[in-house]
DNA sequence: GTGAAAGCGCTAACAG
DNA sequence: CTGTTAGCGCTTTCAC
């Protein structure tokens, strides 16, 4: 304790402004810096005398290592990247709010970018994961990327490049996708078992890829499944147009649906929204289910019926996928999270 | 050309997989490092030949600056730090959308952590943004922050804190507030004007200080107007807990509220699932208002009727102030987001 | 057990 | 106009 106190009082008239870095405890405890750094790291070379004067000092001048100096000097650092098309989306959202749990946990930190859904941009993102020497990058692709080789470039210098949600059709890269064809699959069967036989399939921009798929697998359940089902499809690039293209279809009595499948969560608003326009009751005039995230569809009354492919999910199997990687599991590996019906009072 | 590709061969041969750096750039070039680093950053001094040279041999071998090293020599980074006690709510969810635009424009990078609402990991979080050398702060306290210390320090050190949304009492410091005291006053006034006199209001965490304002100022002006108000006020401390509260209020008939406030998202959601679960129809039988973030009441049919707080104007105003205090303007300040009005149907 | 020294990639005085 | 030099703070080999 004495000891101490007299550092106290040396360092406060002296080098209590000072920054604290190794060199500075170095000095004013007159031992080396290569011994201050390992003493501070638990070195077992180091008596425990020293690391114990080494320690106190650091602590009473408040040392933190310089992350810059040690990512320069060791070529990497502790920053995963995590590039989504937007964040303002229930499922990003919650899928970066998962990742980002699990970073905290392991000490890791994010960096979070948002492509704005275009190419270029991503590339931009692309490039300032390089730039920070990312550990690993999370990415959901936007809906226009062509050309995924500078992802494949950096992970060849070493960096894991884990696809999210939204991956190429490349097969040699790690991918973790929900199961897009399954929660299409429950949603059709469930329509089927309805006995609703008037369907309308509110879809959404009609060049991504996720759409086309979920329109085939809805398409072909329906027609597989023998029944005389009049199915009406349409799409829309937002939740105003949902509403819009929806109140067509609703005003038109002779043709109105009996249940309407939305494919996403910003659809599923408006269609809900047309539906309050009107003076139809759910479930009583007319049947709604959706594939969801899993928030929205409750907020509504009765809570919509739907089928979670979950953001929180995928972001944890991907951390997961990722932290395996790191530590030299780095074959190509495609990983899917699984669907889940969840009964609601709209079907 | 001929040059350039003879460059090519040599470097195909020799240097094509080493990492681009200055020092590599400058061997092959056969000039120094300090004039390849001048030439890269079109500093007048060099001539236009070199700095083509070099820039062609750059982009040629994909050069790109090491941020650590860059940040280690200049002792400072373009990340900013966002703190917010959780990012999976309406607010502090636009409130980082919107900082994230301002920062990809003007360049900077984003460093988000949440403090899960616990002063303790808001502590850690200061720490990792003092070590990340952030080049500013943005922070919205949690409710059980009592010791801003650690952020005045840091601030004391050089590193600009804008306390946003949940801020001190401390003066001399940056702030951004809603207009908390507004909102509720236009709300209140709503409801005055709207002669219903059996007011429900569902607030938050009762040890919220922004909860105590708001159920201050709202009894305030209600009191004030002279009118014969019965007021009833509950507290809520999650959705679910106001959705049971409301329950309790609206099953009573004798008493039953004539229109609710809805102190935000949350409790909105919460207190919408409840008029569901009876056979109250909003507005006929019940009327709803509410202070949002303006996303949710426009959900709802007829669209509920609400005081707009904007995240997406906090974290613009918030980054414009950064900006201000970067170019020299560092002295406190107070700025504070106006309330809007919105006219929904549900009042 | 501890220290000396080299170097990560870059910037910025200073010197020509 | 270009080069030399001295670090930023840290890790790590090698030597004692």
């Amino acid at each position: 304790m004495f000891a101490v106190d007299n550092l106290f009082l040396q360092i406060n008239s002296t080098t209590m402004k000072q920054k604290a870095t190794l060199k500075n405890l170095s000095k004013t405890l007159n031992i080396s810096i290569s011994t201050v750094s390992r003493a501070l790291k638990n070195h077992p070379d180091i008596s425990d005398e020293t690391k114990k004067k080494v320690k106190e000092l650091a602590a009473l001048m408040d040392y933190e290592p310089n992350t810059y100096a040690i990512n320069l000097r060791t070529n990497k650092s502790n920053i995963l990247g995590v590039i989504v098309p937007e964040i303002s989306n229930f499922f990003y959202h919650s899928f970066i709010a998962a990742i980002e749990e699990e970073a905290r946990r392991l000490n890791y930190m994010l960096l979070i970018l948002q492509s704005a859904n275009n190419a270029e941009t991503e590339l931009e993102n692309l490039k300032l994961c390089r730039m920070n020497r990312v550990a690993g990058v999370f990415v959901a692709l936007t809906s226009h990327t062509k050309e995924i080789k500078p992802f494949l470039q950096l992970e060849e210098t070493g960096t894991p490049i884990i696809f999210c949600d939204k991956v190429p059709d490349f097969e040699a890269c790690n991918k973790i996708c929900s199961a897009d064809a399954e929660a299409t699959i429950i949603s059709a069967n469930a329509i089927l078992k309805s006995n609703k036989r008037k369907v309308l399939a509110v879809l959404g921009n009609i060049d991504l890829s996720i759409t086309k798929k979920r329109e085939q697998v809805f398409k072909e359940t329906l027609e597989n499944s023998n029944e005389q089902i009049n199915l009406e499809i349409t799409h829309a690039n937002s939740s105003e147009e949902a509403t819009h293209k929806t109140l067509q279809y609703l005003s038109n009595n002779m043709q109105r649906p009996e249940v309407i499948f939305c494919m996403s969560d910003e659809i599923l608003t408006g269609v809900m929204k047309a539906i309050y326009q009107t003076e139809l009751k759910v479930p009583k005039d007319i049947s709604v289910i959706a594939i969801s995230n899993g928030f929205l569809p409750t907020l509504f009354s009765p809570e919509i019926t739907h089928v979670v492919t979950s953001g929180i999910d995928l972001g944890k199997l991907a951390f997961k996928r990722m932290m395996d990687y790191q530590s030299g599991k780095t074959f190509a590996q495609e990983l899917t999270i699984r669907a889940r019906f969840v009964e609601g009072g709209s079907l």
